[in-house]
DNA sequence: TGTACATCAGTGAACGCGCGTTCACTGATGTAC
DNA sequence: TGTACATCAGTGAACGCGCGTTCACTGATGTAC
């Protein structure tokens, strides 16, 4: 295509919006029929086979759409809100000099991003529906273009950890391999925010601890245990009013 | 029905087998035909209402017979491990008095567990993988119902960490919540382990990192931070030859 | 033990409908010279 | 700037097929007396 992916054709993006619609309504990708999906879009049933070759291809297509357009603001997002914590230009601690800093640094990026996150995910529903579905669904290409984004995810996320100093350094295998269970269970807790609106700030706080849980354990496997382990405890003495758990609470 | 539950009718269970095979095929529950069913099951087409008044109700019984056949299997095996390592009737040790001990005979007791479940898996293929598609696929209904059963598989593993004394204490809620994303992660791992069966050395041992990160990281964040640290440097000092991570190592 | 009846699991034929896909067509936009 | 042609996005009609579902039926098993 000579035009930037997101000057699509009209039907191209009706089709693939009219996709979006019908399985976030209780759907597979899969289970479509092309008339419905272009009885949807208020199109012509063939029209789908201008832009189309199956299903398949357009689930490929929507997907390379999400990923243009979803890696980068996922960044972003952890970026401003290393920022908003850590103003750009403030020297370096080093975590050997003082963790206690470090740790509620690191604490509060990692809320500020899970609330971020999740007004993403609040804003584009119907894409995080049809991905998570999809990953486990009954296309193997699909799946396996999926599984590579979450790959892309996890390494974005291994990047931005080393870059923004959230944690004494690791090698990089087990960073990365930390930042694919986060990334996945974020999506599938994604999944719960979107069905249960009553129960936001509680899924909020349930990633929080995820990912707080699997920071300790990577940190203390990784020979930074007593480090880790007395920064926490010389907060917990600071800290008077914790909320659900220690780093639940407001530092 | 007067019949046990395992006494099903036979065209009843050639039904539910065919849709297994059929789904793990690539396809899910929703997409199947019905006339596609019976040609697999080898039955007259509307045999299928006989039993069934829709696809949905089908899924239900096909979950309600796995969560039958699965949930207490799962618990004898991982009995089953902690015997192997701790033989019935040897006196219980505090996690204060003796943390390396405890230490190691969890870590044993985990490898054992994550052996013996992928065993499992790979001897139910087919009802893993209907299982972690349909947990997110299109019908509500069957969702709900795999969502339930994940909550059974959690408690089951919260009341066995608990009895076996694998972790010291820790109040209930939070173990609760480490082995529902414990679970969660390992059926999501089962299915990389029936795709690859290539990898199956490294996914084992990704599933026993993963549990032993979260575990380390409950219990640190629980105030058994410096035990568990403390313990882990001494058994560090133990071991000579590492495997891929310390405690990937063979104690 | 026999008889009469009910229930259950399965069959086979038939229905009308929505589906995927193809074909020939249209009008707007882009391109060569 | 005009002309001729190509490409692109979309339409409308038509096809044959597989589908879900219903109906009336069968033979085996269970049950009441």
């Amino acid at each position: 295509m000579s035009f930037p992916s997101t000057a699509l054709a009209q039907g191209k993006r009706l089709l693939m919006e009219a996709a979006l619609n019908l399985t976030a309504n209780s759907r597979s990708l899969s289970a479509l029929s092309l008339r419905e999906l272009a009885r949807e879009a208020g199109l012509n049933p063939n029209t789908f086979y201008r832009h189309f070759k199956n299903l398949d291809d357009m689930g490929m297509a929507i997907i390379e759409e999400m990923s243009g357009q979803i890696r980068q603001p996922l960044r972003d997002l952890r970026r401003r809100a290393a920022e908003s914590v850590i103003p750009p230009g403030s020297p370096p601690t080093s975590w050997e000099e003082n963790a206690p800093i470090n740790f509620v640094r690191s604490v509060q990026v990692n809320k500020e991003t899970v609330k971020l996150f999740f007004d993403y995910v609040e804003s584009n529903p119907n894409a995080f529906i049809m991905g998570v579905r999809e990953l486990h669904g009954a296309s193997p290409t699909l799946r396996k273009a999926l599984r590579k984004l979450m790959v892309s995810f996890a390494e974005d996320m291994a990047d931005d950890i080393e870059m923004l100093n959230l944690l004494p350094v690791l090698e990089r295998a087990p960073v990365f391999e930390m930042a694919e269970t986060i990334s996945r269970e974020m999506f599938l807790l994604s999944m719960d925010y979107i069905e249960q609106p009553g129960n936001r700030e509680l899924i909020a706080q349930k990633a929080e601890n995820m990912i707080m849980t699997l920071s300790m354990g990577y940190v203390t496997l990784h020979g930074h245990g007593e480090l880790m382990a007395g920064a926490l405890k010389q907060l917990t003495v600071q800290i008077k009013e914790n909320t659900t758990y220690v780093f639940g609470g407001k530092p």
